[in-house]
DNA sequence: CTGAAAGCGCTTACAG
DNA sequence: CTGAAAGCGCTTACAG
């Protein structure tokens, strides 16, 4: 064995071996219009005998997209956004783009460096991104005005024309609401921590309008970042207004809700009922079964890349509807409530399993 | 505007605009050294007001290794995987690697065509992979020998000479089933789907030596898939030889076995107990909180990374110890087990709440 | 310390 | 239907 790397065969290696010219061997790479039957086969063949395979560098060099999208997610550890992540990547794979992912949930300045990373590789034809930081308006639209379409999933950037995929937060989080509403609770607080995310705000809009509808009084409790939920809640459980029913507004602040009550022995939903927003795969077996709105996870990250796909399809193909390069789609998926206990609803009939 | 994108600035707008040849600002771009301080300036301020990015196509096609590694995972939706890949990315990006992301567990030749479409683009500079196939050592050892290191994270493939992060699957499976031979049981069940991974093969390992020091009777099902396993659990469950403990191989099993046995309403770990190989989150706030083996998740991750980026700069600092290009570093992981509730202990004291 | 030349592997016009 | 030429933006020797 030669100690160095063997090169990769290129176009004209594939071209002598079959006696054409390299145009030729494009032409069949690309579509393989305007080729003889006889030429096509030979050069077929040489490609299978030397194993060519085209060099990317090359066509990107050349002018041609990179088949590959940029997605950045704030945290892959976190289900909501690997159930999503996941999705979008398969969905890329199967039209033949590659996926290059970035996570940014680290410091502030995160989600910037991975856009600059983005921008400066020119290694994306369109980005996904669940944006986290409204200061990054301004890359994305760089971004668009340089043809990279860009679809936001689960929340939007105000002002920011991209491609976005939301979810029914706030007629989900009006129906948990209600539920907690039904079940005849008139102390509800809705607990979260601070994000300028639309979808948290839609959430908490739903809580508002199913808490105004009831004629109650809204109890918002926002902590800082997700380690301080659980001290600010316990200091309201302990106050005067405790409340009877909790609403959570994602699933972080769901699992310190429920580590907080597990630890403090508060029974649920006898002594409090709660109802999350964001379903988990492990709801049903915890030790109450949790009551949760469930978004469809995955469908988000489908969507988003189907949509994105669209965008980029309708530049490259010079369909600029509006000015500004075809972005603006919306799609919106909806929610479900998952009735299960810690609502305060009886143990569902279980599925009689003896046949 | 314009309604065609603005190309980028290039190395010769950047030169033209400082006054000086492209190869003074190619200079200042790699490391500047051999560059008069006040041509450095010159060029430094012109790329700040042009707003210049080098261009990876072409730095990749004169033959730059692309700082980009592939992280190939079966399914980012498992938390164990999705906190492997997590770590993973962070660790390379903190090192200006991005990740190029490729699942593959959607059907038998999704890793193949994954592989391929690595190897096709020349994207990778090295390979980050929990390996789901024996058949992928071809494609792996070809990619090694044109010089894009390979770790394997999780399991390896036998005579692949790849760098390689395990656990102390053997160890930490032993101890669980120790576990549960202390609490008394002697008719303890091991239990898992099909795979050829060595990893699941090391965790039956430790079950087995568990046993045999004991002088029990190892009892192994193997279901073909995971959908399998239910059924195939139930049947022992009303067997003659119904077990009085089950240690389960993996944290999909994992979940089915819970499911199984609150659908069945089989007692934990009263009727039956339960020790599971993988750590969760929401493990502890489960109706019965589970024993389980933890493997440092995102320490797998970052190991891997650190071990790909050693591998990759060994290659391009051409120091080949060995033959075969330098590969062949291997990391074990330690394991521990988490005792909770589900294999018969008590409830551990509660951290006292009340201050 | 500096620059002109050549070439990485492909594709886009251009001519047959 | 086919090929020779030029060039994408960079870096690697080579000569100053």
């Amino acid at each position: 064995m030669p100690q160095k790397k063997k090169k990769d065969p290129t176009i004209a290696d594939v071209a002598r071996e079959s006696g054409v010219g390299s145009m030729t061997v494009s032409r069949v790479l690309n579509g393989g219009k305007y080729v003889s039957a006889d030429a096509e086969k030979r050069v077929l063949s040489a490609i299978q005998k030397l194993g060519y395979h085209p060099n990317e560098a090359a066509r990107i060099l050349r002018g041609q997209a990179p088949r590959t999208i940029g997605l950045i997610v704030p945290n892959l550890a976190d289900p909501f956004y690997s159930a999503c992540a996941h999705a979008a990547q398969q969905m890329a794979l199967k039209h033949g783009y590659a996926t290059l992912l970035l996570t940014c949930e680290a410091d502030v300045d995160a989600e910037d460096r991975a856009l600059a990373l983005l921008r400066s590789r020119n290694a994306a034809t369109g980005v996904l991104i669940f944006p986290s930081r409204l200061d990054s308006a301004q890359q994305l639209e760089e971004m668009q005005a340089k043809g990279v379409p860009v679809v936001t999933l689960d929340r939007t950037i105000p002002g920011l024309h991209a491609g976005e995929v939301m979810v029914e937060n706030a007629e989900g989080a009006q129906k948990a609401v209600d539920h907690l509403i039904l079940h005849g609770h008139r102390n509800i607080v809705c607990i979260g921590y601070d994000s300028q995310f639309n979808s948290i705000a839609q959430r908490i809009e739903g809580y508002r309008k199913a808490i105004a509808d009831a004629g109650l009084k809204p109890q918002i409790l926002l902590a800082h970042d997700e380690a301080e939920v659980p001290r600010m809640v316990l200091k309201r459980l302990r106050s005067a207004e405790a409340p009877s029913a909790l609403f959570s507004l994602n699933n972080v602040t769901t699992a310190h809700l429920l580590h907080l009550l597990q630890r403090e022995n508060i029974r649920v939903p006898e002594q409090i009922a709660l109802v999350g927003f964001d379903d988990f795969d492990l709801a049903a077996l915890l030790a109450v079964p949790l009551t949760a709105v469930r978004q469809p996870a995955a469908e988000i990250g489908r969507s988003g890349t189907r949509l994105l796909l669209n965008l980029i399809h309708a530049r490259s193909a010079g369909t600029n509807g509006n000015g500004l390069n075809g972005a603006g789609s919306r799609i919106v998926l909806p929610t479900e409530l998952v009735i299960r206990r810690s609502c305060g609803c009886q143990a569902p009939p279980k599925i009689t399993a003896r046949q």
